[in-house]
DNA sequence: AACTATTTATAAGA
DNA sequence: TTCTTATAAATAGTT
């Protein structure tokens, strides 16, 4: 639809492929957008320059649904949290292993899809409000709000769940070295039968009753 | 582009507004594919219909490759993935559990804090850059551009103190954990002069080196 | 950033 | 749905 027909393969030329970039992807954004109004749709739109730009595009708050059903995998993944967690106690080696894989993958995918993009929109979104909030309607702004107020509280639930279950976990190995110390403490009373000399220099578990509780549960 | 010019509002009449949509969405993916090849851009486009159908387009790569080339910079980070995957094949067990730990705690502070808040991000970003996209200037953008680098790095900078901060921390837990174990062993041992009967019941610091480390290093 | 000749997309009709 | 076709819209190359 220009002067000459023009063949879909990659433009060489890189000024003109820049503008066209820039020209297709204004098309492609409004085409979203009316294809969102006219027909009721949510569509959400991702565009990455080959130079690292991103541009977006989605209709109304429904990004978050459309993403949630682009990739149902999260739930079972809350899942895997669970099993990963009976793994680290209970797991075989080769078992590690595939976790480690799977989660060196996870990592990847939340790092750059999580902290990376999140810190660039989190920041588009405050330098928009920042710099443009005569050009931002009101609703816009009630709406932001409680986006917020929902993005916060659903991760400060979320981080206090999983903090409790690390809590248990970290619980569980002081209980293991608990015992642990314990084992040797009564091989020392044992012992203290013959050798009665050596009593007064350990307190076998009331050391670590008085000085690890207070500590260990600072690290959740 | 029709037989008539027509008004972008949402159709009223259903069955014109589903082969309006039809049409349009094909449309849209066209342009969409076209775009990334003729630009060498990444491109991920998701439709969901008024009816709940999805319908989605993604230039070769899934969604989560797209984002990731939302900045080149991240070759350190990559030179990091090759260490972990080293460190799959000739880690100890030991260490697989360390760094299953490391993960497991990295990917819940990114699963969460990423993915959540980030849709909802990405959503208020959109609908603002979709509805004030003429008032940003040129200066706005090279400013944002500035404010995505300093917000990384910061981002970045923090995550790794707060986690040496955490390593050490659980380090310095183990490490007391050790001694008061070897002191309480060496005990034992000073014992085990005088009553040597107990000798076989106990392994000093073998115990603590062949049972516990398997465990231990989790808290890091 | 505009212009404009063309191509392309698509609204309405069948 | 699919095809046809008149017409609106997008855009390639140019200025």
């Amino acid at each position: 639809m220009g002067r000459k027909k023009l063949e879909i393969k990659r433009i060489e030329n890189k000024s003109s492929r820049q503008v066209t970039f820039s020209k297709r992807r204004n098309g492609l954004i409004e085409k979203a957008r009316q294809l969102s109004v006219l027909c009721d749709a949510s569509v959400a739109l991702l565009v990455v320059s080959a130079s690292g730009k991103l541009y977006s595009f989605s209709s109304g708050d429904n990004l978050v649904k459309i993403l949630d059903r682009y990739g149902k995998q999260h739930a079972d993944d809350l899942k895997a949290l669970d099993i990963q967690s009976k793994a680290l106690n209970y797991g075989s080696h080769h078992e590690l292993l595939e976790l480690v894989e799977r989660l060196v993958l996870t990592k990847t995918i939340f790092e750059y899809k999580g902290i990376r993009v999140f810190c660039q929109t989190m920041n588009i979104c405050s330098k928009l409000v920042g710099s443009n909030v005569n050009n931002v309607s009101v609703d816009t702004l009630v709406q932001l709000e409680e986006h917020f107020e929902t993005a916060l509280s659903v991760t400060r639930a979320k981080k206090t769940e999983l903090m409790l279950k690390l809590v248990e976990n970290l619980k569980e190995k002081e209980k293991l070295l608990k015992e642990e110390n314990q084992v040797l403490a009564s091989q020392m009373k044992k012992n203290h039968h013959v050798g009665a000399e050596a009593e007064m220099e350990i307190s076998p578990a009331g050391q670590i009753s008085d000085n690890l509780p207070v500590t260990l549960p600072l690290l959740i």
